[in-house]
DNA sequence: TATGATATCCTTTTT
DNA sequence: GGATATCATA
């Protein structure tokens, strides 16, 4: 293809964007300004002006992205393009270090471990360590090592700081620095990386042996990362060594998008990028394509509240198209009949597609009570829900067994499989290869000879020796089967004499049944990467001796997520769920935003800071920009949160709003000094004197709330109270169809503030508040320790003193 | 050792 | 409320 054509139907911007290919750039691209485009044309152009393919590196977040780069070049230049390293940070790691994994102390077929997997062997380590798992959480525990890691800190350097030690003794687990030690330790044993490792390792690797840095340094002349600004630490410096030799680095993102600092993301990476690169040339890309004037002012409107951002001004020169819609309905059930109705009458007036339409909540729980609605309607839907296909138990099992045969040394799978399905191995034997294991700082694998030969003729150990060489015998023999088998015929193999796949079979249940489509979904896949290496190997991109190994395949898939799979079902007409995260990215006519309330979106725990409310502020601005014709966003009076009913306040966010875009039935005016403040860091409680509609009908439903009490309603028989005014869709047409909902009762509050109460682990504390919810009181206690906390008066198990 | 009962998290978001 | 983890029991 031609320069001019390859550089036909861009504007300006973007064409100086695609141009500049030879000098470090900055290209700031707005939601639905073609950003794709541009780095897609500028790799194609790059090509077109006879780079090699060979000395690119693009690096994405998801896979998806990465194949859709792929594909659009390729449809612009051709196949020259399959040469290009072009992948997400994670998968071209995994790649870079197993080629050179042998220097980092690591075997060559090394395991990936899931977050389960780090999950359990920090649960193991801190069992062995003599701790509570009470003070220390697994969960808590591997976000603090992962966070750790993502700043390239290691355990060594984590255990000589005392800003750490101190943190960790304030937060009570003094003994997390050994346990990050432990952790890394073990997994190094277990040859095994957590997804943290492959970028951890990969800075390992190239700040120790500069000759491998220079070689990828020599190699990748060109650097392009998509999504700059959710990159984290780690990410950072890896693409400063290498883009440092030939500068020729090109990053796109967009500030306004950055919502995964949870995750270690850091924005200022993209905001001080020019004082990275000082040569740097930036580009702004503002027009949007996508959405509405209408969309993209509101959208404007409400990130203009964030102050810390890049300057840019992101407009659209599309239809003024209709305005934001904000739906209220009382409960969560309700707002789910009606947004799905509207969705539905939408989609009817419209294009008749169901995969125009998508609804996008902040949490992944949030989804029940949509799929309910639409089930109720009979409307197809697809719900992405994040990697569900790897939590189901007989996938991780057989991907255990496959581990296993691969790498010995790997403990985890280990302990998984050694007694699934049963064959009578119980705790007690487990236990004891693990003693011996760590007694003698060999893998369980190797520690199983030693029990073998230890174990005496008592006709007890006898039988328990059989049974666990009978297993050994298993993997020695399905692991000799890997040198002659192709990919899938193996995979079949060890998944019928594992007897997983006979065990699922046998029983009829449904649960049964779908554990056999999955694990037969996982053959399938190992087909799948079967073929699409003989095809490479066809088309003369891969050696002919390289066949399609297993652990190519294992490590391709334990990257890939749920989003990954679902891919090839997307001609599918179906209503698109998931959440508010899951969508950056994507694109639909009709957006329906559910849960627009405060403590829900803005989540609770990003209330507590000033950075917490502008992520979600970001986060509030991709949901919106998903929209191409309409955004309809809603929030409710009362939603199920931990069982009970509690209350809720629309979401600040849609008051940020500016008004001229919006269309609502219900005041959504705070009163005025509350109205003109950007933001304000903590609680915001509406002054009473300026009531708005939503206190007077708050206020409507303590009454009734408190008549009930008083009536003593039989928890059971009560149902919603009737509104005296009916219940009305945004326009004012429609009569809501209610149907019963979840009950409000209560009983008096136990407690009383002042009260003194003890609890079974905090003890002694004073009640400072007693807040009534629906159900329950929430009690706000100060305990002997100082600390403040927040309970449940149902759920603490408190003693009055 | 396997099953059912109870306890305990949970509610952010995921490569 | 619900899913998962751990515990108690046969």
């Amino acid at each position: 293809m031609a320069n001019e054509d390859i550089l036909k139907g861009l504007n300006p911007a973007q064409r100086a964007a695609v141009e500049a290919y030879n000098e470090p750039s900055l290209i700031i691209a707005g939601a639905g300004s073609g950003k794709t485009r541009v780095l897609t044309t500028r790799i194609a152009y790059m090509l077109a002006q006879g780079v090699s393919p060979h000395s690119i590196l693009a690096l994405t977040f998801t896979n998806k992205a990465a194949r859709e780069m792929r594909e659009r070049i390729e449809n612009m230049v051709g196949a020259n393009s399959r040469y290009i390293c072009m992948g997400t940070f994670h998968s071209i790691f995994s790649r870079i270090l197993r080629e050179n994994a042998e220097v980092l102390g690591y075997p060559k077929e090394y395991t990936i471990y899931e977050p389960n997997d780090s999950k359990n062997l920090i649960k193991t380590i801190v069992k062995d360590m003599g701790l509570s798992d009470d003070k220390y959480k697994p969960n808590f525990i591997a976000s603090r090592i992962s966070m750790a890691k993502n700043n390239l800190i290691t355990p060594g350097a984590y255990i000589q700081n005392s800003t750490f030690a101190t943190e960790d003794r304030q937060l009570q687990i003094p003994e997390f620095g050994n346990i990050y030690i432990e952790y890394c330790k073990r997994c190094k044993a277990n040859g095994a990386m957590d997804f943290d490792d492959l970028l951890l390792q990969t800075n390992f690797l190239f700040r120790d042996h500069p000759e491998i840095l220079a070689k990828y340094q020599e190699r990748f002349q060109y650097v392009l990362v998509d999504e700059y600004q959710d990159t984290n630490n780690a990410q950072y410096i890896i693409v400063r060594r290498l883009a440092q030799y030939h500068s020729r680095i090109c990053v796109v993102g967009d500030d306004a998008q950055s919502i995964y600092s949870f995750r270690g993301a850091k924005i200022e990476n993209i905001l001080s990028f020019q004082r990275d690169y000082p040569q740097a040339k930036v580009f702004k890309l503002e027009q949007n394509y996508r959405s509405t004037q209408t969309i993209v002012d509101a959208a404007n409107s409400v990130i203009d509240h964030n102050s810390r951002k890049l300057k840019k001004r992101c407009y659209s020169e599309g239809a003024k198209g209709e305005k934001i819609r904000i739906f209220k309905a009382y409960t969560d059930r309700e707002e789910a009949d009606l947004i799905v109705g509207d969705l539905r009458d939408r989609v009817r007036e419209g294009s008749g597609n169901w995969k125009d339409a998508a609804i996008l909540y902040r949490t992944n729980n949030q989804s029940q009570a949509l799929e309910n609605s639409l089930r109720q309607r009979g409307i197809p839907y697809i719900i992405y829900k994040g990697s569900s296909f790897y939590d189901h138990k007989e996938v991780k099992d057989m991907l255990s067994y496959l581990r296993l045969i691969i790498n010995p040394r790997d403990d985890e799978a280990f302990k998984r499989i050694i007694n699934t399905p049963a064959r009578g191995i119980g705790d007690t034997t487990i236990a004891r290869i693990e003693g011996i294991a760590h007694e003698q700082q060999v893998s369980m694998w190797e520690a199983v000879d030693t029990m073998v030969t230890r174990t005496h003729a008592d006709a007890v150990e006898k039988a328990i020796v059989r049974k666990v060489t009978e297993f050994v015998e298993l993997i020695r023999s399905l692991s000799l089967e890997r040198e002659h088998k192709g990919l899938y015929d193996f995979g079949m193999e060890v998944a019928v004499r594992s007897g997983l796949l006979p065990f699922y079979r046998e029983q009829s249940s449904p649960e049964a049944q779908s554990a056999v489509a999955n694990l037969e979904e996982v053959l399938n896949s190992m087909q799948m990467f079967n073929e699409q290496v003989e095809a490479e190997i066809r088309n003369g991109e891969r050696e002919e001796h390289q066949t399609a190994s297993i652990d190519e395949w294992l490590q391709s898939l334990m990257l890939l997520t749920d989003m990954d799979n679902k891919e090839n079902e997307e001609n599918d007409d179906r209503v698109t769920l998931m959440t508010v995260h899951s969508a950056k990215g994507l694109e639909y006519e009709y957006v329906y935003v559910v849960g627009c309330e405060d403590n829900l979106f803005p989540s609770q725990r990003a209330l507590e800071s000033v950075e917490g409310i502008e992520e979600e502020r970001r986060l509030f601005y991709v949901a919106l920009t998903r929209a191409k014709s309409l955004a309809t966003l809603s929030c409710v009076d009362m939603r199920f949160k931990w069982g009970n009913m509690e209350f809720s306040k629309p979401s600040r966010f849609l008051y940020e709003i500016d008004e001229q875009y919006v269309e609502c039935d219900f005041s959504l005016r705070k009163p005025r000094g509350e109205q003109s403040r950007t933001t304000s860091t903590t609680t915001t409680i509406s002054s009473s004197k300026n009531e708005t509609a939503i206190d007077a009908l708050r206020r409507r439903f303590d009454v009734r709330y408190q008549q009930k009490t008083e009536n003593r309603f039989n928890r059971e028989s009560v149902s919603r109270p009737q509104p005296t005014t009916p219940q009305r869709d945004i326009s004012g047409m429609r009569r809501v169809t209610t149907s019963t909902v979840g009950t409000v009762t209560s009983e008096p509050c136990a407690y009383s503030v002042g009260e003194w109460v003890e609890h079974p682990k905090f003890g002694k504390g004073e009640i400072l508040q007693a807040v009534p919810l629906a159900t329950d009181h929430k009690l706000v206690i100060r305990f002997a320790s100082g600390e403040e906390k927040t309970l449940l008066s149902k759920v603490a198990k408190l003693t009055k003193l």
